[in-house]
DNA sequence: CAGTGAGCGAGCTTCCGCTTGACTT
């Protein structure tokens, strides 16, 4: 008799299967194996009845109805055919919140007669699954109340308020609880763009040098004007005044400036020079989330496509599991990325410790580590160069990367800034300032040499450039001196790549459903994209203005990590999830619940047909 | 008598999160 083991992945399946030996049978449960079905799927007897609207009964303690999936019905029969040759059965679903509740589903669906342990497990080794299967639990019930509570809100908020939205704007529409504070993102950064108010202003550009060589040239902005700090565009605010004591510059002056500078008797002076070390740390491994940012922004990847392309790498047994808000290596891991760093880049260019990066997301669940190359020594691109094709080895080059330089040196060098005191004729004294930037040791830029977006706006105001050697009181060249008109710009449009940071940041939605959220948004017609980025349309207005006049609390963008806060609670045992979703759905107090905002949607004008529906509504038959 | 049209009623749309194929374009 052999021992089954049902793990969530197949390519898992494999891998634990080969750890574990001829013992043990390893299966799949290949995700969730039952769901609560949409009401039209449920059994004909049931289509009437408290199940009908929701297939959860809200009047009897929230009991929701599940069924097994159209597509698990295969699965679930070949576990129970293994389970018969089975004397012990291993639940080693993922260690989070979703991963307990399939583990229960199992358990109910499978209906063991012999010995059921739950196992866990962070790293798939073989010490750590030989760990796990002799340090089993039992289930953790509160943790499933917490995944049936979060699964049962869901359907309450998508099936009480699409109709709405039916009712009220238009058929085919839906609300749920992370595609509509995401949807409200896009509306609110486009109304930032409709109030915002563009503001001109002016600046000047000198082109100096220690002497008239245009090698010993550079550019230098002016900054100060008889004293006064010049404007620029973060002195703005979005209606177009100036937010700070900032003194703007007109064309006018600026041209005015411009000319008094350009007489011979103008004399440029070093007033002061500053060198400040500069260094700069390498990126955390990749998440889903930020493998996602870098994928659109840098290979040009939709979110959705970077998780195909990621999916084959990761069933190949190219790269370790891509759904993840974990940046944490496991200890094999980060071995293998320093020594193939010291390997290739040399012993002096990998950090003396081994870097441990933490996740920041609160809501972050920490089932998996990284996104990473798979193995205890990676493959390099090159190697694989024959095996992977396009889009698969640019993914699996940029995950190479990011895993190598994050376990590297940090990037050191000098930032030069020098400060230049113009004197023109009947001019205020001006003050000029260069700044370059100047790295000496590269450290992990020898493996991922790129910088972030933020970065390379901020050098294109400063032209990034080395600058001549000078001394204080030097008396420089002045070759050239123009204005420069600035306008300030609204906040951009989300891309795929901000939304999902944002989205994370603000913990809504999960690895397993970021471009599939963005999808929706897009199929429903609440967006549409425009080159890469994401333009909201009337329907996404009318929608997010109905939603935050009716159901405001459920739109905020703090509902689902203060949910996410009263789920912990659930979850420690100490707090009761029927009480938690009688007061989410019936109201308590002052609160009004969701049914009630749902039908009567906060308009005064409504309250007489409210009364007239009441007194003419028909009693339950007695 | 056949074709038209008003009026009525039934059926449909929808959530999030976990995981892959089996489908079509």
């Amino acid at each position: 008799m052999k021992k089954l083991v049902i793990v969530e992945s197949p390519a898992k399946a494999k891998t634990i299967g080969k750890y574990l030996g001829p013992d043990y049978e390893v299966l799949a449960s290949v995700g969730h194996i039952r769901d609560i079905p949409t009401p039209k799927d449920l059994p004909a007897d049931m289509k009437k009845g408290p199940f009908s609207q929701f297939a959860v009964d809200v009047n009897n303690g929230f009991t929701p109805y599940y069924a097994v999936s159209e597509n698990s019905k295969r699965t679930v029969a070949d576990l129970k055919r293994a389970l018969k040759e089975a004397d012990e059965l291993y639940l080693a679903t993922d260690e989070d919140r979703e991963g307990e509740a399939i583990a229960w589903h199992l358990y109910e669906v499978l209906k063991p007669k012999v010995p059921v342990h739950r196992m866990v497990f962070h790293e798939i080794t073989k010490d750590a699954i030989e760990q796990a299967r002799d340090n089993t639990r039992e289930i953790d019930r509160s943790l499933v109340d917490a995944q049936e509570t979060r699964r049962i809100l869901d359907r309450l908020y998508g099936f009480e308020i699409s109709p709405v939205m039916w009712r009220m704007v238009g058929r085919g529409l839906s609300a749920g609880r992370v595609q509509s504070p995401a949807t409200r993102l896009l509306v609110d950064r486009e109304r930032e763009r409709i109030a915002f108010v563009s503001a001109d202003y002016w600046d000047l550009l000198a082109t100096v040098g220690t002497d008239s060589q245009p090698a010993n040239q550079f550019h230098a902005k002016l900054v100060r004007l008889g004293g006064a700090k010049l404007a620029t565009g973060n002195d703005f605010a979005d209606n177009g005044t100036v937010k700070s004591s900032a003194r703007v510059l007109t064309e006018t002056e600026a041209t005015t400036l411009v000319n008094a500078m350009r007489e011979p008797a103008t004399t440029v002076t070093v007033a002061s020079l500053e060198t400040k070390p500069h260094t700069r740390r390498p990126f955390a491994p990749f998440t889903t989330s930020t493998l996602q940012q870098e994928a659109v922004k840098k290979l040009k990847f939709s979110a959705r496509q970077t998780m195909s392309v990621a999916q084959r790498l990761y069933e190949n047994g190219y790269i370790t599991y891509m759904r993840t808000d974990s940046p944490n290596l496991s200890v094999q891991a980060m071995n293998a990325a320093r020594s193939q760093a010291i390997k290739l880049y040399g012993e002096d260019q990998v950090s003396e410790k081994p870097r441990i990066y933490s996740g920041k997301s609160k809501t972050a669940q920490e089932a998996h580590e990284a996104i990473r190359p798979a193995g205890d020594v990676f493959r390099t691109p090159d190697e694989l160069s024959s095996v992977l094709r396009g889009e698969e080895l640019r993914l699996y080059d940029l995950i190479w990367k990011r895993t190598v330089a994050s376990q590297m040196a940090d990037a050191r060098g000098q930032t030069a800034t020098v400060t230049l005191a113009v004197d023109a004729p009947a001019s205020p004294r001006a003050d000029f300032v260069a700044s370059g930037t100047v790295i000496t040791f590269r450290g992990f830029m020898n493996a991922y040499d790129e910088t972030s977006d933020e970065d390379r706006n901020a050098q294109d105001a400063q032209e990034d450039s080395k600058l001549p050697s000078m001394t204080e009181g030097q008396a420089l060249v002045l070759a050239d001196v123009e204005s420069k008109g600035h306008s300030t710009v609204p906040p951009p449009r989300y891309t795929e790549a901000s939304l999902v940071k944002k989205m994370e940041e603000i913990g809504i939605g999960r690895p397993s459903t970021y471009s599939a959220t963005i999808a929706t948004i897009l199929d429903r017609g609440y967006a549409v994209m425009k080159g890469q980025a994401l333009v909201p349309t009337w329907i996404a207005f009318s929608v997010t203005r109905l939603m935050e006049q009716s159901f405001g609390d459920l739109v905020s963008y703090e509902f689902t990590s203060e949910m996410e806060d009263d789920l912990d609670k659930i979850a420690n045992g100490d707090a009761d999830w029927r009480d938690w979703l009688r007061q989410f759905y019936f109201g308590h107090d002052s609160h009004r619940g969701l049914k009630d905002s749902a039908e009567n949607l906060g308009d005064i004008g409504r309250a007489g047909r409210k009364a007239q529906g009441v007194s003419a509504g028909r009693h339950a038959p007695g």
